[in-house]
Parts: structure tokens; C-alpha cells; sequence
DNA sequence: ATTTTAGGAGTGCAAC
DNA sequence: GTTGCACTCCTAAAAT
């Protein structure tokens, strides 16, 4: 027979193995959103704080070039931020 | 020179371009909200009627093997929907 | 004085947190990757296996009510999926 | 009766301008991506164009307050982009 | 006012 | 390599 059969153990292991993993991701999830919870209720402002931490991911010298960039290019706006 | 002079006429253009398209994909956006209001104050299901709209793009060979793989999965879980 | 200092600690120990939570979540989405890649490799369909997990959260009066509804819309478009 | 009848002719035009304004949406996402290979193509930065698109959006306050807040948090972390 | 939900944009990954 | 797919994030809206 091809493919697998009906009450395919095999299948529910997977299934139930994920749905595990997807639990402990999103109490992770939430322990996130439990800490810019704080950090706003100590008045720091998250989207500033989402950020850094992208910025932080990178290279500095990526960052700059990048930073760089942007002024070039709004340069040809004539705006100045 | 390299790269692009400030006050690039050139990327101005490109950009006013791209906020124009933009401005004209958010009106039909609108225009697609609109007619989804209606529907629901017609007491039509809007979940039901995306789902409607996603199946039909799709050849009516795939729907219904996708849906038949589906209660196939299902039995190995002993659940009938 | 108002905010915060530069070479604010709270700051800095906040997004380390955070930094630490992500790389765990992050962790966590390659185990169910990996699942993902298993399942694939025994022959299963990843895209039902994901529409399975879905189904699974949802009481089953609810998902046989969004079946129903689903079949009596289709019907207004006279096809038989 | 309650709801709708099968072969429910109201329900099939709902559906039916929501495709025809989703076709129309489509195409001009489609003229947007053209514009930025188009930038691309001319040696510009699309990610750049972007955030550039972003930033117009917002009011010229705004977006220097922003910037401003970003740089005194990242003198906390005492790097200097 | 809070909490959930949907729609859209951007990113990264994988298949072809 | 390029196109598409899927995941995440984020904003805005909706309901409670």
C-alpha cells in the first residue's frame, strides 16, 4: 500500500512532538512580552528598545554604512532629521 | 563620482513613483474593506467568505485532493470533523 | 532629573533579557524545524500536517460549524469540492 | 428562512467585486515591484528607498524625536553608530 | 481600557 | 538564481 495508514502512529508522534515545542515557544513568547511589560512600567519606550535590539544583531560597521546611506539618500530630499 | 549625487533627482522621481502606486493600493484596500463591511452587515461570515476567495484561485483538482489528504491525517488522529 | 542616564544599567540588563528569551524561542523554532524536515522525510505533507495543528486547538463543534458554513458558501457558487 | 439560500446570488456578487478589486490591488503591487527593480537596477538601494518611504510618512518631529531617543539608548549600551 | 484579531510588510528559507 | 512560501513583527481595528 502506498503512503501511510489510518491511525498512523508515526504521524500522531510528529504532530504531538510539535504541538509540545509550539507550547514551550510561546511561553517563551510570553516571557518576552512579559519584559517589555516592564520595561514600559519603568518608562522606557519599546519600539526604541525593538530597536537597539535589531541593531544589536548586526555589525557596527554594517550599521553605520547603513546609517550612512539613509543620509545620503535623504540628503536628496533635501531633508534634514 | 561614485554612487549618486545629493539632491539626486533620480531617486526622487523613483520614490514619488512608488508613493503614488502606494496611495492607489490603499484606496482599493479601502475599497475591499468596504465591501467586506457590507458583506458582514448582510450577515454573511467574512472568515467564510477569505476562505471562499482563497479556494477559488486554486484548480478544483488540487482543492479537493488537499481536502481529502486532510481527512486522511485526521483518521490517524480518530477525530471526524 | 528626568528619564534615564546614559550607561543606564535597568536599560541594559531589559534588553539582555530580552536577548536571552529570543535566542531560547529561537532555539525552540529550529527543534520544530527540524520536526518539520523528519516529517517531510518519511513522506508527510508539511502543509496538512500545519492545517492538523491548527484544526487541533480549536473545539471540534467549532471547526465541524466552520466546515458547515464553508460548504453551504460553496454551494452559492454551485461547485462540489 | 434563516441566512442565506443556496445558489445565493448576493453572496456570489460580494465575492465576485472582492476578486475583480483584489485583481486590481495585485496589479499595482505588481507596478511597485517594477519601480524598485527598476531603482535597483539603476545602482539604488532598495531597502534604503524603503525606510525612506517610511520616514516620509511621519512628521519631521516625530521622526528626529526618534532618532534622538534611539541614540540616547544605545549611549547606555556605550556604543556609538 | 484592555485584549484579541486581522491585514500588511519584511525577512529568511527552500524548492525548482 | 529566482521565485515562491512561510514565519515574524507590527499596526490598526474590533470586541468586550
Amino acid at each position: 500500500m502506498e503512503g501511510h495508514n489510518s491511525g498512523d502512529r508515526e504521524l500522531v508522534l510528529l504532530v504531538e512532538r510539535i504541538e509540545r515545542l509550539e507550547e514551550n515557544k510561546k511561553e517563551i513568547a510570553d516571557d518576552i512580552k512579559d519584559v517589555y511589560l516592564e520595561a514600559k512600567s519603568k518608562g522606557y519606550d519599546n519600539k526604541t528598545i525593538r530597536e537597539i535590539i535589531k541593531l544589536r544583531k548586526l555589525e557596527p560597521d554594517v550599521v553605520r554604512e547603513q546609517r550612512m546611506l539613509l543620509d545620503t539618500y535623504l540628503a536628496a530630499f533635501g531633508v534634514d532629521f
